[in-house]
RNA sequence: CGGGGCGUAGCGCAGUUGGUAGCGCGUCUGGUUUGGGACCAGAAGGCCGGCGGUUCGAAUCCGCCCGCCCCGACCA
C-alpha cells in the first residue's frame, strides 16, 4: 500500500478523550475513531490488526478441531427465556422490539442460540463431541464503557461452544482449549497468563481467564510467589488465609452512644479500637429478599463469592428503606444482634470474635463487648472475603502476592446449565436422552489488539508484534522527487510484495521528520529507509521499530533477506 | 444509577462588567527548504451541543434536554 492513497489520518496530539495507552495511540495512529461511548469505527489500519488477530484465532481454534459458523446477533426473547437469562441478564443486554411488538436481544454472548441450534440436530452420541466458533460482533450495554476498546459496548469477539457427550470428554475437551488459548496469545506476542476465575452469569463452577500483564489492566490476581505452586486467581474468585487477629478481651455485652458514626472508620476512631473488633453488617438484597452479611471490619465483601454463597445472580447493597425496615435503624447502625426477620451469613472471619463492636439496630448506637455464638449466631459461615497481597495461599499458605491484567480470554466448563433448561438432549450408547455437557470459550478480539498495545509501545508510538502488525514492513524514501529513489522504493516493494511481505511505502512529499514520526507512530515492525546515505553504497538502511541500530543491506537482494527475516521471525512467534 | 468535570473551526485549546469569536496544529495557494513533526506570505474553514427564557443585545446569565470524559457496583 502506498500511503499517499492509503486511509490513515495519524494525530500529532493526544485526543482530549482519551485516558490509558492504547486507546490515545489507536486513535493517535489513525487505527479507529470514536462514534459515540464505547462505539468505534475501525479504520483500514486498527482492521488489518484486528483482521490478524482473527487469523491466528481461527488457525488455532481450526486446529483444535473447532469449526467456524456465524450465528445472527439478533436473537428472540422467547430463546433467553427458555435459559432464564431474559431477566438473569439484566441491563446488560441490549434489548429492542420489532414493529409487532415482539422482543429481541442484541446477542451479548451466544449459549442460547447455539444451543438452540444444535438442539435437534445433533442426536447420537456418535455426533460428539462437536465444537462450534464464530467471530463475530457482540453487543453489552455496559455500565460504565471505557478505556477505548477495552470496555466497548460493541465489540468483536470470538466465541467458541463444545458440546460433549459426558464430563469426562469435556475435561479433555477444555485441556484442548486452554492449550489453544496459550498458543493464540503467544503468537500474538503477548505476556500473559492463565489464572482460575469466576464464572459469574455464564454458570459452571471450573473456568479460567487469560490475563495479559498490564499495569492499566482492571483485574487483579493474586498470585502465590512460591516455587511449583502456581496458584493464581482473580479477586473475584481468589480464596486465603486471612490472618487472625488478636482476641479483644471478654468484655460485657453493652450499648454505647454513638452519635452520627456510621462508617466503620468513624466508629473505631470514636470507640479508639482498631477495624478488626468490628462486625461490618452489610444489608444486600438478594431477588428482592433482605440478607444480612457479617464480615469482619478490616475486610470487604467479595460480591462475586456472595452471588455462588447464595446461589443468586441478582444481588446488591439495600437502599436505605430496606436497612430501616429490616433493622430499625438508620444506614451505618446494623448489627446481627437481636436481628430478626432476616437470614444472616457471615465470612469466616467473623467466627470467634470476641469483644466485638457491631451496629445495635438503633440510630446512632453500637455495641460493644459482642460475642459470636454467645450474642447472636448466623445461619452459616461463608467465604465471602475480598482476598488481597499478604493473605496465605490457599494451596501452599505463601503471601500471596497481587499483579493486574487485562482479561483477554475465557473458558467455562458450562456443564448442562444449557442443555437441561433448554432441552438440549442426545441419545447415548445405552439408549437414554441425556442434556448435552457443554463448554465455552471467548476471544475478546479487539480487547486483545489494545493488550497488545498496552504492552509493546514507548513514547513514540506503537511497537507491534509481527504477527499481528498491519504491515510488516514500512518503507521510506527520503525523497519522493528523486526519481533514483522512487525507483529502488518501488522496486523494493513489488519484490517484497511478491514475496508475501505486507508493506507500506511512505511516498508521501513530506519532510523526513513528518515521516519517521509517523512510522514510529504506527509501529510497522521493519523500516527500510531509502536515502542518499545509503544509496552512495548501494544499501538500503533497515530498522526494527524499537530497537536503535540500523543495519545496512545491499540492495541486491535486499527483498529476500528481509522477507527471509519476517518468516524467520513469524514462524519463531507460531512456535 | 450516584458523585465530579466538560461540550467553541478537522484536532488540541483560549475567550468575565453580556456588544455577533480567537490561538496553535492541520487543510488550500505560492515561494524558500528537505536524515527526526521546517520557514515566509496569503486563504478557506464556526447554527460557540440542542431547545427555551432573561435582555435592545447571549458563547458568556437562568432553566430543561442531549452528548462525552473521570471516580464507585460488571465482564471478553
Amino acid at each position: 500500500m502506498f500511503w499517499t492513497k492509503a486511509f490513515i489520518p495519524t494525530l500529532k496530539e493526544d485526543p482530549a478523550d482519551a485516558e490509558i495507552v492504547s486507546h490515545m495511540l489507536m486513535i493517535r495512529a489513525g487505527m479507529m475513531r470514536k462514534l459515540g461511548a464505547g462505539i468505534y469505527t475501525y479504520l483500514p489500519l486498527g482492521w488489518r490488526a484486528i483482521r490478524k488477530v482473527e487469523g491466528i484465532v481461527r488457525e488455532e481454534m481450526d486446529r483444535a478441531g473447532a469449526q467456524e459458523l456465524l450465528l445472527p446477533i439478533l436473537s428472540p426473547a422467547e430463546l433467553w427465556r427458555e435459559s432464564g437469562r431474559w431477566s438473569e441478564y439484566g441491563k446488560e443486554m441490549m434489548r429492542l422490539k420489532d414493529r409487532n411488538e415482539r422482543e429481541f436481544a442484541l446477542g451479548p454472548t451466544h449459549e442460547e442460540v447455539i444451543t438452540g441450534t444444535v438442539r435437534g440436530e445433533v442426536r447420537s452420541y456418535r455426533e460428539l463431541p462437536v465444537c462450534l466458533y464464530q467471530i463475530q460482533t457482540k453487543f453489552r450495554d455496559e455500565v460504565r464503557p471505557r478505556f477505548g476498546v477495552m470496555r466497548g459496548r460493541e465489540f468483536t469477539m470470538k466465541d467458541a461452544y463444545s458440546f460433549h457427550r459426558d464430563p469426562a470428554s469435556l475435561d479433555d475437551y477444555y485441556k484442548i482449549m486452554h492449550e489453544a488459548y496459550t498458543r493464540i496469545f503467544r503468537r500474538c506476542g503477548l505476556d500473559f497468563r492463565a489464572v482460575l476465575a469466576d464464572a459469574g452469569i455464564m454458570g459452571g463452577k471450573v473456568t479460567h481467564e487469560f490475563m495479559v500483564l498490564a499495569a492499566s489492566g482492571e483485574s487483579v490476581v493474586l498470585s502465590c510467589p512460591a516455587q511449583g505452586c502456581g496458584y493464581a486467581a482473580t479477586t473475584d474468585t481468589a480464596s486465603g488465609a486471612i490472618p487472625a487477629c488478636a482476641v479483644a478481651g471478654d468484655e460485657p455485652l453493652r450499648e454505647v452512644h454513638t452519635p452520627g458514626r456510621k462508617t466503620v472508620e468513624e466508629v473505631t476512631a470514636f470507640l479508639k479500637v482498631g477495624p478488626e473488633c468490628v462486625i461490618k453488617t452489610l444489608i444486600y438484597e438478594a431477588a428482592g429478599a433482605p440478607v444480612a452479611v457479617l464480615i469482619r471490619g478490616d475486610r470487604d465483601v467479595n460480591e462475586a463469592k456472595l452471588q455462588n454463597a447464595l446461589a443468586c445472580i441478582n444481588i446488591a447493597l439495600a437502599d436505605e428503606a430496606v436497612i430501616r425496615r429490616t433493622t430499625g435503624a438508620g444506614l451505618g447502625f446494623a448489627g446481627p444482634v437481636g436481628l430478626r426477620g432476616i437470614r444472616v451469613i457471615a465470612d469466616h472471619t467473623v467466627k470467634g470474635i470476641t469483644g466485638g463492636v457491631t451496629g445495635a439496630n438503633k440510630t446512632d448506637y453500637h455495641l460493644t463487648g459482642v460475642r459470636e455464638g454467645r450474642d447472636f449466631t448466623v445461619s452459616g459461615y461463608h467465604d465471602l472475603a475480598l482476598n488481597r497481597e499478604g493473605d496465605g495461599c490457599p494451596r501452599c499458605g505463601a503471601a500471596l502476592t497481587a499483579y493486574r491484567g487485562i482479561e483477554v480470554g475465557q473458558i467455562f466448563k458450562l456443564g448442562t446449565k444449557y442443555s437441561e433448561s433448554m432441552q438440549a438432549v442426545f441419545t447415548d450408547e445405552d439408549g437414554a436422552a441425556k442434556p448435552f455437557v457443554m463448554g465455552c470459550y471467548g476471544i475478546g478480539i479487539t480487547r486483545t489488539v489494545a493488550a497488545a498495545i498496552e504492552q509493546h509501545h514507548d513514547r513514540d508510538g506503537i511497537i507491534w508484534p509481527l504477527s499481528i502488525a498491519p504491515y510488516h514492513v514500512e518503507i521510506i524514501p527520503m525523497n519522493v522527487g528523486d526519481e533514483a529513489t522512487m525507483k529502488v522504493a518501488t522496486d523494493l516493494y513489488a519484490a517484497l510484495g511478491q514475496r508475501g511481505v505486507e508493506t507500506l511505502l511512505d511516498d508521501r512529499d513530506e519532510r523526513p521528520g513528518v515521516k519517521f514520526k509517523d512510522a514510529d507512530l504506527v509501529g510497522i515492525p521493519y523500516r527500510v529507509v531509502i536515502g542518499p546515505k545509503g544509496l552512495a553504497q548501494g544499501k538500503v538502511e533497515l530498522k526494527s521499530r524499537g530497537s536503535k541500530e540500523t543495519q545496512l543491506l545491499a540492495l541486491e537482494g535486499a527483498a529476500e533477506e528481509i522477507a527471509l527475516m519476517v518468516r524467520t521471525a513469524l514462524d519463531k512467534l507460531a512456535g
